[in-house]
DNA sequence: TGAAAAGTGGGAAAAAGTGGGGGATAATAC
DNA sequence: GTATTATCCCCCACTTTTTCCCACTTTTCA
């Protein structure tokens, strides 16, 4: 199960380190990196990922608009990397601009996959969306007793 | 039941002391840590987590906007920690950072999890929510007779 | 007041993270 | 076509962080 928020830098080669604690829940060296929803990145396991495409393949047809734009929004973005020997990956030119990365970024575990922020972005959107999180907290209250 | 509230500070190693009255209350030595509503972290007995992540999980998708908000917001940070054999856990940075911890922390037991505060963040919200405290007693009021 | 439990600090080994060298391959210039 | 430059990998060595453990101090309670 993937969790935790990570903070890792791009070093000048590109390179992103994939958390130690994030990485033993993966299995194999193989991830997909694709534009994600929201200014940021989204990696998958291997394995997870054919699941993700088969089911946005299946479920749509080249003849309607909304297809073509998941297709070319998602999946055709998506370009396959290996962690490196130390755990890293290369984040291509294109991914990395798509999501504004400058050099802090951070990294978040989110279950079957995980997200990769540039870190202002990250808190520019925690920071914006603060209170939408609370009203949301205020309803699942109500069903909810904690 | 957790119960009470407790002041210890964060040593040089981001450790911090779950209180012995607390902890004898934690079945195992498993717990979960993320970032609470408000400016502090919540801890969970790793079962009782179980339950709440499930529950906002359940009926989410990565597609929806309301559930990557909650996955960002709450469930992603979450990180597993073992509390060591001294009784304490370790403050991964991007939560510590979050809570905006310093050094003296006030941890709260609240029924079936813990909050964690920074001293001087609970002081001043306690501070600033004292009328809106004195509100809802009211509307207590009238529903308890105390 | 003494024994046990709780709390605090820190050392050392292991693991994780960081930077960079240098060879192979590809691109470019002449 | 050849020489020069740039890019991409792969690997290694160094540094930092984490983890585990132990020893000491303080508090609690009988």
């Amino acid at each position: 199960m993937l969790t935790g928020e990570y903070r890792y830098s791009l070093d000048e080669k590109n390179r992103l380190m994939i958390p130690a604690r994030i990485r033993s829940d993966i299995t194999g060296n193989s991830v997909v990196l694709t534009r994600g929803v929201d200014r940021c990145l989204w990696l998958f396991p291997h394995d997870e990922w054919k699941k993700i495409a088969q089911s946005l393949i299946g479920s749509t047809s080249l003849f309607q608009e909304k297809a073509r734009l998941m297709q070319r929004r998602i999946i055709a973005p998506a370009q396959e990397t290996e962690i490196d020997r130390s755990g890293r990956i290369i984040i291509p030119t294109t991914l990395k601009e798509f999501a504004a990365l400058k050099k802090e970024c951070i990294i978040l575990g989110i279950q079957s996959y995980i997200e990769i922020w540039d870190e202002e972005s990250y808190l520019a959107y925690l920071d914006q969306n603060e209170s939408k999180f609370k009203e949301a907290a205020e309803e699942i209250g109500n069903k909810i007793a904690l």
